[in-house]
DNA sequence: TCACGTCTCTACCATTTGGTAGAGAAATCT
DNA sequence: AGATTTCTCTACCAAATGGTAGAGACGTGA
């Protein structure tokens, strides 16, 4: 494979395009005319549409885990401070690549077989993410409550943030960076807040 | 107007359609098929599928309007009191009725049009739940923090913890009454304690 | 030079889509 | 009864969609 590079523009594109006005409004010719090349091309790279959006769905899972990682090795040992950390990691797409949550989030619009595609890909970050906050309860240092469900609130709550700049205008919120900014601020304050323990 | 349930119906299945499948993978022949009648009696009853949205959109606003004013006047002067019933209030129909919220969360994928549509039916209850949240901030009632924001974070929690029960599962989650109840219970805890003062 | 694999193209197809035109049944009004 | 309105139907259509078939351009190795 000589060329690899048409075949990750087509990936790129694809999972910008599927973020941010959902995979089931943009057509391969879409994706192609972003790209500058024909659907036919598409069709070379990918066998059918529906290997795309897996291939896509693949792609957008090892950036976020990536990001996932990175965080949750970075701070100190206080549980609050690190989920911080993973908040701001999480956040930091939202603002470089917009499409990536959004992307994720269409997950509950997909088929079976691609739902059961990305779970297998994101269940290891889940799973850890999960029983660290279990041991981080046990010891006192986080509130008390059901971490599997905690953590289903806060990506939840972090993600739907990301995602939804235009419910956030309609609740008055001013799409720039220093909105951006303020909206991150309040975010942390607002988890903070939640899991504080007592 | 003698008969008006073909129109309703219409609009009911549509609204479950649109709200679980998402407006843009269900067609007007979906619709029909699961109405009973043909595609033209849609179309009938609305001039054009945008129409219908729109019309759907309106639908899906009532319900929900009703919903939030009922529980917003219902319990006593303690702000945390009265949040947590609208926030039980915009769960209920997270069980009863799944596709309300699912569909309220697709104005991300709609024209600017529809955004619109729908952003001026939702405006006036937006408004009111921030200046409540804003006075009682200035009361040191609750937590102190950028109100518009915190509405925001509040919506984004509640609905994307009632319209992505996939991911939910994806942390563990089990999809049964049981299951909605303790995802209710934590969401209660989780909402109350990112409020309170200090 | 020739053969071969890589990459993108034109041309085409079957299906599905939103939408139009207009007929027919049935109730309602005069 | 006759006329009109209400409601749903069959029969189409043009455009867009995912996908197939196969040719041509291009560089590489023998």
């Amino acid at each position: 494979m000589v060329n690899g590079s048409t075949r990750i523009r087509i990936l790129d594109t694809a999972l910008d395009l599927f973020g941010t006005r959902g995979v089931a409004t943009v057509s391969l010719d879409d994706i192609a005319d972003a790209v500058g090349v024909r659907k036919q091309t598409v069709l070379y790279w990918f066998k059918s549409r529906s290997g795309l959006i897996d291939a896509v769905l693949d792609h957008a899972a090892d950036e976020l885990l990536v990001v996932v990682e990175a965080a949750i090795r970075s701070r100190g040992d206080e549980p609050l401070d690190r989920v911080d950390a993973v908040v701001c990691a999480v956040f930091r797409p939202v603002v470089r690549r917009p499409a990536l949550l959004g992307l994720i989030r269409e997950v509950t619009r997909l088929d079976e077989s691609h739902i059961n595609h990305l779970r297998g890909r994101l269940s290891a970050v889940v799973d850890r993410c999960v029983s660290y906050l279990t041991s981080e309860m046990e010891k006192g240092r986080l509130r008390t409550c059901d971490p599997m469900v905690l953590a289903g609130l806060l990506y939840s709550t972090v993600s739907g943030t990301g995602t939804e700049p235009i419910v956030l205008e309609t609740f008055g919120w001013e799409p720039n960076a220093a909105g951006l900014r303020q909206v991150r601020r309040e975010l942390r304050g607002f988890v903070r807040a939640a899991l504080q323990p007592n």
